[in-house]
DNA sequence: AATGAAATGAGAGCGCG
DNA sequence: CGCGCTCTCATTTCATT
C-alpha cells in the first residue's frame, strides 16, 4: 500500500473529533459536525483518513468483564533472564498471542514486562502462569497483583486542546 | 420502561456476538448474523439489550497515543500510608479524575494502586507526580516504569465458549 | 417469547460545485 | 470544504415457530 508523503499532522478539528469518538464512536457524523463546527462529510473524511493512517487503531465495544464471568483482573510484572532482541521479540509475540493477556507493555526499569490479565477464576490464572511463565525458561521472576477494584479502565487519551 | 425479570443471562449467541463486537463494533449486523447463524434483526436486538443492561459498557475508537502527541506511557505502582476506607476512596476518586490516568486499579499485595498514565512529555509526568503523589500526604512511596513498547493494548475479554 | 423476512427510514458514502 | 444524491445498513413491523 502506498503511504502518503503527508506528515499526517493533526489539526484541532481532528483532535476534537478524536475526543468524541474515543468516548463514543457511534456518534453520528452530523452530530460530531455540529460539535466541532464542520460538515458531516468533512467529519467522515477526517475519520476515514485517521483510520487509514492508524491514528484510530480500532473501533471496539467495551464489555463489563464481571458480567460475562470474567471477573478477575490481574497485574503482572515480570523480569526476563536474557534481553537479546530475539528473545524479547519472542516474548512479545507470545504474550500478545494469549487472549487472557489484555495488555502487554515492554518497560524500562526493574522489571521488563507489565501485563494486564483477565481470567474467570484463579485456577485459570494458575494454569496460565504455568504455561506462560514457568514454561518459559527466559522468565526470571514475576510478581502478581490482584485487582480488587477496577477504579478506572479505559484507553482514552487526554488530548491537547 | 419495564425491566424484565430475567437475570439477563447470556447464551452462546450473545457470547459469540460479544466476541465479534469487542474486536470491531463497526461490523454490520448481517455479517455478524452470518457468523453466528442468526438474522440481522436478532443480532440487533441482542446487542441493544446488552447495551441497555450494561454488559456492553460503551463503544469507543481506540487511538494510538503516540500519534496524538501523548507519546509516553508509564506504569506507576504506589503504596499508601493509611488504608482506611475514607482515604482509599478519596485516592480512588482523585486518580480517576485525572485525565492523564488512563487506568487505575486498586490491588492486593505489596502495593496498593497500579496506574497506567499517558503523557506528552516527561516534564508533564514530573508535574503530575508533584501534584498527585508528592502533594498527597497519604502516599508512602511510588515506583515508575516507562513503557518502551505497547506490545498489546486492548480491553477485550476472553469469553467462555 | 424470540425469530426471520420484508418494509421503512436514517445515516454513511461519494461525486459534484 | 460544503452540498446534494444514491445506496447501504440500522430499525421497525409483522407473520411464524
Amino acid at each position: 500500500m502506498a503511504r502518503t508523503s503527508t506528515s499526517s499532522a493533526l489539526d484541532s478539528f481532528d483532535l476534537a473529533i478524536l475526543d468524541i469518538v474515543q468516548r463514543n464512536n457511534a456518534t453520528p457524523y452530523h452530530v460530531i459536525g455540529e460539535s466541532v463546527s464542520l460538515s458531516a462529510s468533512a467529519v467522515q473524511r477526517r475519520i476515514r483518513r485517521m483510520e487509514e493512517t492508524g491514528i484510530i487503531q480500532s473501533n471496539v465495544a467495551v464489555i463489563d468483564p464481571a458480567r460475562v464471568g470474567q471477573s478477575i483482573t490481574l497485574f503482572v510484572e515480570l523480569e526476563v533472564i536474557s534481553e537479546t532482541a530475539e528473545l524479547i521479540d519472542a516474548a512479545k509475540r507470545e504474550f500478545a498471542s494469549v487472549p487472557e493477556v489484555q495488555q502487554c507493555y515492554y518497560v524500562t526499569g526493574e522489571v521488563d514486562f507489565v501485563l494486564v490479565v483477565v481470567v474467570p477464576t484463579m485456577k485459570d490464572y494458575e494454569d496460565l502462569t504455568r504455561r506462560l511463565f514457568f514454561g518459559n525458561n527466559n522468565v526470571k521472576r514475576f510478581r502478581t497483583f490482584v485487582a480488587m477494584d477496577r477504579v478506572k479502565v479505559g484507553l482514552a487519551v487526554s488530548l491537547p486542546k
